[in-house]
DNA sequence: TATAAATATTCCGATAAAGGAATATGATTT
DNA sequence: AAATCATATTCCTTTATCGGAATATTTATA
């Protein structure tokens, strides 16, 4: 059943924190690991799970991957009104409101170049997302 | 986290099964026995994993084990959201469906007695609860 | 009090999931 | 082309989950 492996997908607490920064936006996967701090083998498995069960796109530009949402159209009814609970759910916790935090600091720069204070944009258009909202 | 704990309950089918027809009222094993047509050890099994996650509230009744959602008052935001996502998700789906069919064949009977022609109350409050609506 | 009915628990075995260490891949830069 | 950066995969161990067979428990009934 469909609906049985959207949930198997938000059973796990890395994923909801990875799904939970994927609802303000698309990311690479150097955002999510300064973000939940975290291995990166981790957060690469997570993402791969996710991806294989279609709960998220992968695309890769350059040398890095960014991961989304599926577009809103592309979702099933079952997958919106999930993601459209847990965003509700996820609203306060303090586990993913520090997750949000973490990845607003880290938000223009990407990977060590940002440790040595070389802004380098990492080819995600996280950036444009968050200065709109 | 709460969050997790909650979709760890529902990321199997029986245990969906279960709920979706607890969602319409309290229940006895029987029922789910009979609506699911599943052996009872999984029914049982299922539903302590459910009881012991705080999805489900048990109460005896005589012979019978009446389970049913914790109440609204009792219910934590996530908890409540996610039911009522789940009642979404479930309608029009097949398997759900055919359970509640199935519920409704049998509601007014209980246990092997239904097979001989004897109709007796289970202890359960199902019927009120079905005739009502 | 012996039996039965309804439900729970214990004891398996098989399968899946999670995390980490090390290594591999794919793209870019020097 | 070698080094580097970002990410993925493999291998391994530990732990959790699922299902079933058999057995236990609790309550009612004969």
């Amino acid at each position: 059943m469909q609906l049985v492996k959207i949930y198997q997908c938000l059973c796990d607490e890395t994923r909801l924190r990875l799904l939970n920064l994927l609802l303000q936006g698309p990311l690479c996967v150097c955002h999510f690991q300064r973000a939940l701090d975290e291995p990166q083998v981790k957060i690469s498995k997570h993402l791969g799970y996710l991806r294989a069960h279609g709960l998220v796109t992968a695309t890769r530009r350059g040398k890095w991957m960014i991961y989304a949402l599926p577009p809103a159209a592309a979702r099933s009814p079952e997958l919106a009104a999930n993601l459209a609970c847990l965003q509700d759910c996820a609203v306060g916790k303090t586990v993913f409101r520090r997750d949000l935090a973490r990845l607003a600091k880290v938000d223009l720069n990407c990977g060590p170049d940002a440790v040595h204070g070389a802004a380098r944009d990492c080819g995600c258009d996280r950036q444009t997302a968050l200065l709109k909202s």
